[in-house]
DNA sequence: GCAATAACCGTTAACGTTTACAATGTTAAT
DNA sequence: ATTAACATTGTAAACGTTAACGGTTATTGC
C-alpha cells in the first residue's frame, strides 16, 4: 500500500493521461462519462487525496475575498477583522483581503454584497444584520458559485456556505446558571435583547429561560425587554423595568448596547444591588465590570470568530469542499478574575529575535 | 514592487543562479563569504518571504514527531492527543506522530524522551511532568538541533522551543471571582493542589489567594491542602480539613483527582453547602457538575492544548521559525448551563455529502 | 464522400524550492 | 606541465497539480 496516492498513480493504473483523471476529478468538461465513473471508482478504492502544496503551487491566481460588517461603533467587529487578517497572513498565501462595511444594521448592506459581487471577489465574509434582505443576492451568489460564509448570525435558506457563531444555547445557559448561583436560586431576574425576530436573540434567551425554569424553579423572569438596537429605547425600558420591579434580583443583558442599561440600572439607585450578566467586551465595559458592577459578560471571541471564518472559507477555495458547515464557538466567561487575561492582546515583533508571547483566547 | 519575490528574482538580480543564493539563505556550505552577505543583502532588501507550497512539495522527507504525555488515566491526554492528530491532519502534509506515554509522574517520562531522540524524529510534543529530570536530555535535544514543545507544564532553562499553557493566573483568579461572588464576599475558604513545588499549581494558588484578598477581603483563606497526586491522600486531607473546618463555604480543587475530595465532602455532609469549583473535565466530574455538587470546573482545553502544540512545532519545521514562544489558553468555565456543549464532540463523517457541524471549544 | 464541428483524451509547460550532480576556476602537489 | 583536490557556482530534474494547447476519433451537414 503505498502512502501518498497521485494524480500519476490513478492515471497510471487505468491506462489514461493524468489530464484526464484531473478533468474527471474535477467535473471538467470533456471526459466520457465511462472514463469518470471509472476514475472515480479508481480513486476511492486507492484512497486519493490531493496533495495541497502542489495545488496552491500550480494555482497562480491570488484569491480576492471580501469582508462585509459593521462599521465598527463597538469594537467587536474590528476583533472579527483583526482575526481575519491573522488567519490571511498565517495561511502562507497571497491574499487580498477587501472589507466593505456599513453604518448600520440594514442598512446599505445588500448593496455592499452586491458590490462585492460586482468586483467578482473569490469568496465574501459576511455579517448579515438583517438575512431577509439578503435572501436574493446570496441566492445569486449561490448561482455564481461564489462562496460565503456568515459571521455571528446565520442567514438559513440562502444557500451560503458555512456559518461560525457562538453557541447560542450555551451563552443563555450559562448566564442562567450562573444567576442561579449567585442568587442562591431566589428572586425576580429579567432579560433584554434587541429584538426576538433575530434568531440568534430569541435563542439566548429560550436557553436562559428553560435553564432557570428547570435548575432555578423558584426563580421568576420576567417579560423580555427589547430595545431594538437603540440606545434610547434600551434605556427607557429599562428604566421602566427597574420602577415596575424595585425588587429585581437579576438581569442578563444580550443587547449590544448594554451601557444605557446599566445607566438605568445607576439612577435606579439598583446597580449594587443587582447581579448583571452582560454580553461582549469594550473599553466601556471594562471598567463596569473591573468596579463589580457587572458581574460577568459573556465574550463572544469575535478575533476567533473571524479567524474561523477565513478558514472555512480559504480550505473551501482551496480544497474544494468545506470541513464543516456550523462552527459553534463555546462562549468565554469574562468575569474581574480574568479580564485582564483578555485584555492583554498579542504584541508582535517583526524581528524574529523577540520572544514574542501570544495570547490565544 | 514585485509582489512575490522568488529565489529567481534575487538570483536574477545579482547575476548568480538560484542554487547559489538557496545555499547563502540555507547556511548551506560551499558558497563564498562574499556573494552570501550579497544574497542575504538583496533578499533582505526585496523582501524575500520563502513559499512554503513550493517548499512543502520539494521535500520529500517526511516528518516525524514524538508525543510524549501520561497514560492517560483521565481523558485529559487523550484529549490532547485527538487535538494533535486533527491538527496533523488539517496541516495537509502527511506526517508521522509517535506516541510515547509512561504511567506516571516523573515514571520513564526520561527514558521515553531519549528514546524519542534516538529514533530521531524531527520535533518531540512534551508533557514534562517533572522538569528537572528532563533538564540535561532536553540540553542534548536543543544542541542537536531538536525542537522540543512543552504542553500544560512549561520546563524552563531546558532550550525548549516554546510552550503552549492555560494562563494559570486567569485559572486561580477566575476560580476565586466566581466563589467570592456566590458567597457573597463572606465566608471560609479553602484549596487543593497536588505539589506547591509544580509552579503551575503553585501560580493558580497565589492568583486565588491575591484575587481573593484584593476583590473579597472580609473572605478567609485556609492553608493549602497538598495531596501529591495520591487519591488516598487526597481524601484523609480533605477529611481533616472538613472536620477542622465544619463552617467552611467554599474550596477551589485544583487538583486532577478532584472525586476523593468530593467524596471526602460527601462523607462529611458538606457537600450542598459547599460552592466547588473544580478543574478539568471527565466523566466522574460530570456527573457531578450535572448533579450541582461542583459549582463550576475550569476546563484546561486539552485539545486545543494539542492542535497549539502541534501547530507550533510545524511551523517551525516547515517555516524555519517560531511564531510564538509561549502560547497562553483562556480557560473555559463549565457550569451546568454550558456542559452540554462540552459533551458534544466532534462527529466526523468521511463522506463529504454529508453536512457536519464542528464545534469548537 | 469531404469538410467542419464536437467530444474526448494526451502532452507539456508552468508554479518555487530542494538536491544531486556537473562544470567551472584555483591552488597544491607531483 | 599535468593532475589531483578543492572551493565555488551553474544546471537540471524532481515534487504533484493545474491549465492551455494539440491531437485523435466520431458525428454531423452539405
Amino acid at each position: 500500500m503505498k502512502n501518498n496516492i497521485t494524480l500519476f498513480d490513478i492515471a497510471d493504473s487505468l491506462g489514461v493521461s493524468i489530464g484526464t483523471v484531473h478533468r474527471a476529478l474535477h467535473d471538467h468538461p470533456g471526459v466520457s462519462p465511462m472514463t469518470k465513473t471509472k476514475v472515480l471508482q479508481m480513486a476511492k478504492t486507492l484512497g486519493y487525496r490531493p496533495n495541497l502544496a502542489a495545488r496552491y503551487l500550480s494555482q497562480k491566481r491570488h484569491l480576492r475575498i471580501s469582508v462585509n460588517t459593521l462599521k465598527g461603533t463597538t469594537s467587536f467587529w474590528d476583533e472579527v477583522r483583526a482575526g481575519i487578517e491573522a488567519a490571511a497572513k498565517s495561511s502562507g498565501m497571497k491574499i487580498d483581503v477587501e472589507y466593505r462595511t456599513y453604518p448600520g444594521i440594514g442598512d446599505g448592506e445588500k448593496e455592499a454584497f452586491e458590490a462585492a459581487l460586482e468586483a467578482k471577489v473569490n469568496g465574501i465574509i459576511l455579517f448579515p444584520s438583517r438575512p431577509g434582505d439578503l435572501r436574493r443576492s446570496m441566492r445569486m451568489a449561490s448561482r455564481s458559485r461564489t462562496p460565503v460564509v456568515c459571521v455571528a448570525t446565520d442567514a438559513p435558506g440562502t444557500g451560503r456556505l458555512a456559518v461560525v457563531s457562538i453557541d447560542t444555547m450555551a451563552s443563555g445557559s450559562l448566564a442562567a446558571d450562573l444567576l442561579g448561583r449567585i442568587l442562591k436560586g431566589q428572586g425576580k431576574v429579567a432579560v433584554t435583547l434587541s429584538d426576538l425576530a433575530i434568531t440568534e436573540h430569541a435563542e439566548k434567551v429560550k436557553a436562559f429561560k428553560n435553564t432557570l425554569a428547570s435548575l432555578y424553579p423558584a426563580m421568576n423572569l420576567q417579560a423580555p425587554v427589547e430595545d431594538h438596537d437603540i440606545e434610547s429605547e434600551a434605556y427607557e425600558k429599562c428604566q421602566k423595568l427597574f420602577r415596575d420591579n424595585p425588587d429585581l434580583a437579576g438581569i442578563y443583558i444580550t443587547t449590544e448596547a448594554s451601557i444605557p442599561a446599566l445607566r438605568a440600572a445607576r439612577d435606579a439607585g439598583m446597580l449594587d444591588r443587582l447581579a448583571i450578566v452582560t454580553t461582549d467586551l469594550f473599553p466601556a465595559l471594562v471598567d463596569e465590570i473591573r468596579s463589580g458592577a457587572v458581574t460577568a459578560t459573556i465574550y463572544q471571541r469575535p478575533r476567533t470568530q473571524g479567524l474561523m471564518a477565513f478558514r472555512v472559507l480559504h480550505e473551501f477555495l482551496v480544497e474544494g469542499d468545506c470541513p464543516s458547515f456550523q462552527v459553534t464557538l463555546a462562549p468565554h466567561l469574562v468575569m474581574r478574575g480574568n479580564l485582564d487575561f483578555f485584555l492583554k492582546r498579542v504584541s508582535f515583533e517583526s524581528s524574529p529575535n523577540y520572544r514574542t508571547q501570544i495570547q490565544n483566547a
